[in-house]
DNA sequence: AACGATTTCGGCACCGTTCCCGATTTGAAT
DNA sequence: ATTCAAATCGGGAACGGTGCCGAAATCGTT
């Protein structure tokens, strides 16, 4: 039997919802409402975290000092129209009061989350670890908060990721798709809501997407010429998803290289690798059992390159004299591979510098117009692989 | 001569403050506050981003559905205390509207961020990546974004990347400590204001500072007793930089296989990494100079054991036969280097996984004891460069 | 039908800032 | 001293949710 707390009534105790898992009750004698103390040990501790100390606000700040919290506000930020006594003794109070500014009550305010997301399809290959490393220095520099999302090479994955991202309101995105993303209306709710986005490295061509990539197309081609001009002629080649820009414009690279060369093109030379680390082995498998296999072979990454070597070396063919291997991008084992890998260099860092710049321009001033395209210079890394 | 755009008298304006950065004045004829419309064309175009269309709210479905915003948060969140049938119409109506919760709104009043921080010292080797990507999707689970941080082995760069956190208003950390940290006082805000901090991988013996660990003391013990059982005797070590407890273990491991299989333990064959890129190539010369190099060397971890074994083939000493090389971590280069890398396997995603359980228990139950330390099993991954 | 027990809802104060509006203080010139 | 321009500040309404309090509606019982 209830007891009402206050009158010491027991009758006419009704229910009364919930709070915070307990159950409420209602006494009709004294209308008043009310919920049982647990008579547990630790009655006294708040549920929750709530244990933590105050933060000082900036309402703290301004009863110490007897000002308004306009004031403290306008001294923790705005330059001007301030007192330079008043704003130093503001200073000086948030430093003695250990004062941290609340982003969720600027945010809130402000309708700006100063973050950025980034995706990125996959975190084993060193590209993308590094292209991260440079934007999130050039975007803290710039008082900007980074929030890093991968796909894991899945769609399905993006479209959750880039939801969270746009529940957190994050300013702007920087998106390199997944090898499986064929569609970009996943992005439209950033484009209603007015949220730049741009995509790098693996990207599109959609109108309204600015991209910020290497020349693959150039890489390539210097790649699978510096092949020819080391005495190779059968060039095969191991190719990307189909879907993805990247994959179209190396193997563009590759193939007008053969025809300036007027070297054969042969299709049986070319299989495709999906990015799996899987389906590389496969890869690299295929195309060493034909018949007449290529005596060397233009990569569309490292890790196809690097497999490749593998298998060949695992078949006795000396990789460099009876196979040129070149791949592309540059990953951390290609060095250390024996032969060591002639690869494609990316500018990575000029590459995440710059997708920060125009994004947190175009985040600062709407009206900036992005460029549709920005591509830059890869670099042939000249090692062994590729010398007879 | 600036006019009143009220009563259009020319005389008696003051400048009073500024708005949005544009001038502002008052007319004390008409005590009125205006400021001067610029007579730029676009002067229609609000100045920041406000041209984003306007989110649903809380409030936008409580219109709609002719209810009481404390009726639609229920139904969007609270299980109880809702009638399913009003909670379905607002969750339609939440559906059709695309209506999207406002973290920043949330968290100020429950004073949650939702978030938790990870600080990694780098993220070149992929222990940390990996590391990263289970992390992440654990989070993700519960609800929880991830915000990922990295020191770059610097401690006043660790310090930065933590204040940021903390005003980010993170409800955990997990941080690996820089090769460079040898306090923990930077941490004290967070234990202040009980924000629960996991310390992982790169850790310190710090009463209040939860670890979780692989057994890098068992690991290096294994290793080197591989060696031993291999046939090696004279077996060196390149140590990790002295304030770090994972050097300390892995020495620790290494010293105590020696004993026990009674070999002798020579200081000269011992040398000390830094972590950084150059020094790891320096530390192999050294070692290998020495007068009476040992014949094996347990290294604390795979980049050290990397560069010894392209140090030791540019001498011409065959790694493995006369050299035996050991390292610590897996790092993915250590498959493909020839010979490939005999190396410490670390339970990667079990760390992880532990850590952001272990955290957001403590989160969600401040009362939640954390174990102070724990440690995984580590896996001896047996490869060429430790066999004779 | 009348009453009490339960469920479900509305109102409102708050979280910590920002920013607009108006007022007050300051300073310089009559 | 008086006047008026300029500099500086205070008050208060948002921002979008959450959760407490009290009340109304609903349900079951006698």
């Amino acid at each position: 039997m209830i007891k009402c707390i206050k009158c010491e009534e027991v009758s006419g105790i009704a229910k009364a919802g919930q709070i915070r898992g307990k159950q409420r009750y209602h006494c009709k004698h004294c209308n008043y409402y009310f919920t049982l103390q647990s008579s547990s040990p630790d009655s006294n501790v708040p549920p929750s975290s709530r244990s933590s100390k105050h933060h000082a606000t900036i309402l703290d700040i301004a009863g110490k000092l007897k000002i308004s919290k306009s004031t403290v506000s306008r001294a923790l930020r705005n330059s001007k129209e301030i007192n330079p006594e008043t704003r130093n003794a503001v200073l000086k109070m948030a430093q003695k009061l250990n004062y941290v500014p609340n982003y969720f009550a600027s945010s809130l305010v402000r309708r700006k989350s100063y973050s950025i997301g980034i995706v990125v399809p996959e975190l084993i290959t060193n590209f993308f670890s590094q292209f991260i490393i440079i934007a999130q220095k050039a975007a803290s520099l710039a008082g900007y908060e980074v929030v890093i999302c991968h796909s894991n090479e899945n769609y399905s994955n993006e479209m959750d990721v880039l939801k969270r991202l746009f529940a957190y309101q994050v300013d702007g995105i920087l998106l390199s798709l997944s090898s499986e993303t064929k569609s970009l209306e996943h992005l439209n709710v950033f484009q209603d809501a007015g949220v730049p986005v741009i995509l790098f490295n693996r990207v599109k061509n959609r109108p309204g997407f600015p991209k910020v990539l290497a020349d693959d197309y150039q890489g390539a081609f210097a790649g699978v010429e510096h092949l020819i001009k080391n005495g190779y002629r059968k060039i095969g080649h191991i190719g990307g998803p189909g879907n993805l820009q990247i994959s179209k414009d190396r193997f563009r690279g590759y193939r007008d290289a053969l025809i300036k060369y007027e070297l054969e093109f042969n299709p049986n030379w070319i299989v495709y690798y999906d990015l799996s680390p899987l389906n590389a082995k496969k890869c690299a498998q295929t195309l060493l059992e034909k018949p007449t296999p290529p005596d060397a072979v233009f990569a569309v990454n490292d890790p196809a390159a690097i497999h490749l070597i593998i298998e060949a070396k695992q078949r006795g063919i000396r990789v460099g004299p009876e196979l040129g291997i070149v791949g592309f991008s540059n990953d951390s084992r290609s060095e250390v591979i024996e032969p060591s890998l002639t690869t494609i260099g990316q500018p990575i860092e000029q590459m995440a510098e710059t997708c920060i710049h125009l994004l947190l321009n175009k985040i600062n001033d709407s009206r900036f117009s992005l460029p549709a395209t920005t591509i830059l210079k890869t670099t042939l890394i000249e090692r062994c692989s590729s010398k007879k």
